[in-house]
DNA sequence: GGACACATGTAACGGGTTACATGATTTC
DNA sequence: GAAATCATGTAACCCGTTACATGTGTCC
């Protein structure tokens, strides 16, 4: 071959595929990469900002997008385009192993904690649970509505965003389900001692829809670090 | 008061929270802290151990925890141990806001863009989050089985950690639920392409146990950012 | 014609990561 | 007595963050 074709760039994390992948939709200037992002992966794929400024400029360097000048009125913007090389880049990258999915769920960190506190507290912070989840909630039926109407801004996408904000509303509800079970439980206690309260707990245990392994292993084995790629070294 | 009590000293991200957290339960040598925070954080906050290193040596210089050398054997270890201004600090920690949940699932942006590759790429994709979610669900299924058989580290805590089980459980058969039917709906396809396929994804927009919001809203209104605190700059 | 939101960034700090290092113990 | 794994770190890069900056259109 002539020209060596370079696969897969190095340096590219996840956060530059989830901006390559936006614009892969079709192209968006600067200030709607950021107000659109947020509408469509501030759920899965949360960042700055900042972070998406900075990621829009290295793609350009690296000529996976176009960038144009354009103006309104004397107001000058920037339009980004994904190239053919960036197509490619996006095509080979959804060939390689996924990163699985992961949480940050700070009020489970303060749940296990929970008896340094009041009972107040942790139900206060349950009840935060259920409000942060049904506000997203109430942003998915916002997105419902767009499309139903006809009005999303990526309307043709509609048989696929639906399958998404399918998982986003289950996701909410096991989390908001979970919230107000785990509240109830908490409010019959007397305190948050442990004071007869882990035969009530190993019988939690006993119902919880999970097979137990099968023979004895006498230490629980971690599952191998299925790890999250930071830069994809290319290994093709 | 004679001492003017240092209130929620500044600089601790929630991270520090999260290993301040687990010396509360017990004290623990560096390299158990490290092995049970995989245990028992790593899916609800999951960070490098060598992250958990340094915060073990801030937390000990800003006198919250102790570090005690210990020998075993000619083999020197470091032995932390939660101080009364540790459990303090804590304490005030449970009464301020919590960040809401978030999540980082790259399987999603992959889906966003499936149509760029190939459908037997999709469902690979999809097959692996099944996978990861299932295997996790093992390791949540040996969790029960050492409270069970009651020899977990933390036995005492079953009360409180047959709750977070539950929740781990609930969130990761929500997961491979969706996983599983948007398998079974894509392997319907013909192709990925848009080609009639939308008014299937309306239909599934519609179907969606969500409330669309009352009334016509022009612009879908995004939520307002319920920020992730970084560090606590006490407030109070 | 002043205020305010829109639109588009830059600077800089630090948390999180990967990669490397090293002696001590156990295994065979 | 060699190999593997246990146990405990350190170094350094860079992604992600917060905070700040600045002109432009628009509203009244």
């Amino acid at each position: 071959m002539s020209r060596p074709r370079d696969p897969s760039p190095p340096g590219l994390t996840t956060t530059s595929y989830a901006v390559l992948a936006q614009l892969a939709l079709r192209p968006w200037s600067t200030y709607e990469l950021a107000r659109q992002r947020i509408r469509y992966f501030r759920y899965v794929w949360p960042r700055a900002e900042s972070a998406i400024y900075r990621e829009a400029k290295r793609l350009a360097a690296m000529g996976l997008v176009t960038a144009t000048r354009e103006y309104v009125g004397k107001r000058p913007r920037t339009v980004y385009s994904i190239t053919e090389a960036g197509q490619q880049v996006l095509r080979e990258w959804l060939g390689s192993p996924v990163s699985p999915f992961a949480m940050d769920f700070e009020a489970m960190i303060r749940l296990f904690i929970a008896p340094l506190g009041t009972k107040e507290q942790i139900l206060d912070t349950l009840e935060q649970v259920r409000t942060d989840a049904r506000e997203m909630l109430r942003f998915g039926g916002a997105v419902k509505q767009e499309f139903l109407e006809g009005r999303a801004a990526l309307q043709d996408q509609a048989y696929i965003r639906a399958l998404a904000v399918d998982f986003f509303v289950s996701l909410l509800h096991t989390v908001d389900d979970w919230a107000q079970r785990t509240l109830a439980e908490i409010a019959m206690w007397d305190d948050l001692s442990p004071d007869g309260k882990n035969d009530r707990g190993l019988e939690i245990f006993a119902n919880l829809p999970v097979p137990i392994p099968p023979g004895h292993t006498d230490e629980t084995p971690i599952p191998p670090r299925t790890q999250r790629r930071r830069r994809s070294s290319a290994s093709a």
